[in-house]
DNA sequence: ACGCTGATTTGAGAGCTGTCAAGCTAGAGC
DNA sequence: GCTCTAGCTTGACAGCTCTCAAATCAGCGT
């Protein structure tokens, strides 16, 4: 994972601001779909869109690992695997608490990548 | 790619039609979660991402192949095979006209995965 | 019919990915 | 300090992906 062109780019810009115009609306840079892809790939694996989906949607913000694992006929590294791919794509962070770890969702990137899917014209079909 | 779970499902649905809710806003089913994630890992490659943004916002709604290739320093099969990997994810669609081989993007499917990761409640951050 | 151009398919190789078992690190509690 | 639990890291392996060269297929012109 350390081959990657470097993984994205959430903390400069305003969490939410939108780093460029939806697909619909101009051809992406090379740059912007060298920065994005590495999200959509994150998002691209059942499990880890399951995870993302629990600790989104998860009440106060934020998960314990301990209530995501016991969701998927997985074992524990195989989970945490996963989560470190979500962290590195910038979906995700993490902090330790104690004994135990709670993920968050940073939803500055999830922003950006619907804002370019957003089909804003249903003109066309 | 015969050995992975049911591509996706944009047919029966009418097209635009979301199938879940946004991720923040419960967990999604592990059925869900196979069917969108392959359209999420199809977008999980730079070349593809800008593939697909030169099609979705192509002048008339489609483009010809051969207007798509000198945009890469790729050799024609592999835009050809990227281009095939989109199609099986449900992302787009091609027809011959003659000679050429024109795309075309399917909306249905985009507009899906835009509802997912609609980010709808900016309450809890 | 023949050859030409545009696009896809096939075959092959280097590299990445998902998974688990085994081992390790961080805190909590005794 | 020792031990227990929660989670992460390492090592290994099967399977998949990206890429190209070579071969193939589909239409168009002549």
């Amino acid at each position: 994972m350390s081959k990657q062109p470097p993984p994205v780019r959430t903390e400069p810009t305003a969490a939410g601001a939108a780093c460029c115009p939806p697909i619909w609306q101009g051809n992406l840079s090379t740059e912007a779909a060298a920065a994005l892809a590495p999200a959509f790939k994150a998002l691209g694996d059942p499990v880890r869109l399951r995870l993302m989906s629990m600790i989104a949607s998860a009440s106060g913000g934020e998960i314990c690992v301990c209530d995501l694992t016991p969701g998927f006929d997985l074992s524990g590294p195989t989970i945490s695997h996963h989560l470190k791919t979500l962290r590195e794509a910038g979906l995700v962070e993490a902090d330790r608490r104690g004994t135990w770890v709670y993920y968050r969702a940073r939803p500055g990137l999830l922003r950006q990548l619907a804002a370019l899917l957003t089909v804003d014209e249903p003109a066309s079909v």
